[in-house]
DNA sequence: TAGATTGTTAATCGATTAACAATC
DNA sequence: TAGATTGTTAATCGATTAACAATC
């Protein structure tokens, strides 16, 4: 909700954290203050957007000299809720799923993974950075008793919906999903989806293959 | 660029691979035929867009009757250029890059990872499926050898810009980045961002954590 | 023929950008 | 003060949805 009370759009949400980013990277950087434009040539956003999306939540700046670099962290982090611990659970411990296991900088960002599930028999009981793997069984009970907020789902295409639905049932209200399936969730329940097969594809339409332009006609 | 000669917006674009992903499920299950409404159903999307999106490339269906599904298939497929073999060349032999080349659902999509390339000497000449990981030094001389034309980056954030620049100087039109990073590049190469953790912070937004409501005020 | 569903135009809705008064 | 930059309103642009004639 903005400060008018007004829901904020997708679209503004998608890019606070491209924002955090480029934020955290100035922080490292000593830089104290950034003006909008500055952001926007970084973001390559339109300036005008920038402010915005900001002003939605607060006025964050001062005239004339830009924003505060650590405040407008602190700002964005509470915004999404990252100044919260939130728990994660992954379920399929392949080679994707150990990829996001072993991702370490969540924990700047308060998120943790506390359990990790596979149907495999040969996966269970493994260890992924010292988290044990569980039968996928055990999903709603154990997302249920650790209170687990958020559901990552890395197994196979065929098993993602049934997946899904364990995570549900448990009461997750959020799941990131890698499967290159379209899951049926109640509104209540916010999918995103991470399916990289999907980005590739759509990339392959803007190629123009071995540089002949599939409009040109032959002449002769 | 649709029959009318205007160009097709992201958004459609983006949308097509999704197309697909339920077409090929479809085909799968030997349904010859499709309504507008059923995809709409399946996809989570409105009949009219899906009907509109089609549109800009021809008339697919049949009035009355539906959309052929192999028929739409094989349309989208040439749409998305995915009829013509495309190389792809990866680096940053981490877990996530490992991940990606062991996802064997590119080849019919007639993708191929044909390179992979990484800085550190532990990793170099180790094999990935086959493949022998490169030092990324050698990535332009090979990126032209064998005329890759995506590159796919997955390497740590602080490098990633330097192997987009190595990537773009050997002259690939498309980048797919993993790296929570923005890149800059030249307008000719299209940069498509993967980056889960962008997609992980933004599903926080909309958790509300302990079931607390944050703008509830005491009441005493 | 009657029913269904497309392709497309028009209407609506939403998001981005430009412009500028307020003010640091 | 003069210069810079915000926050915000108005203008523009683009994308989604509704409606319906055409037709299988």
């Amino acid at each position: 909700m903005s400060k008018q009370g007004k829901p904020i759009s997708e679209a503004v949400v998608r890019r606070l954290p491209v924002y955090l980013q480029v934020l955290n990277d100035l922080h490292v950087r000593d830089v104290q203050t950034v003006s909008s434009q500055e952001l926007g040539r970084k973001l390559d956003l339109n300036p005008a957007q920038i402010r915005k999306d900001l002003a939605y939540f607060g006025e964050f700046g001062r005239k004339g000299v830009g924003y505060d670099v650590n405040y407008l962290i602190e700002k964005i982090r509470g915004i999404l809720k990252l100044d919260q611990p939130m728990k994660v659970a992954l379920a399929g411990a392949g080679n994707l799923g150990h990829a996001l296991c072993n991702y370490s900088s969540y924990v700047k960002d308060n998120m943790k993974i506390t359990a990790v599930f596979d149907a495999s028999p040969a996966k269970i009981g493994k260890r992924i950075n010292r988290l044990e793997v569980l039968p996928i069984e055990l999903l709603q009970e154990k997302v249920r008793e650790d209170g687990i907020q958020i559901g990552i789902i890395t197994v196979p295409a065929a098993e993602a919906q049934n997946v899904a639905d364990r995570f549900i049932e448990a009461g997750v209200t959020g799941i990131l999903n890698f499967a290159p399936v379209v899951l049926k969730a109640p509104d209540k329940v916010r999918i995103h989806y991470a399916d990289f097969t999907t980005q590739l594809l759509s990339l392959a339409y803007y190629m123009d293959k071995d540089g002949t332009d599939e409009h040109e006609q032959m002449v002769d």
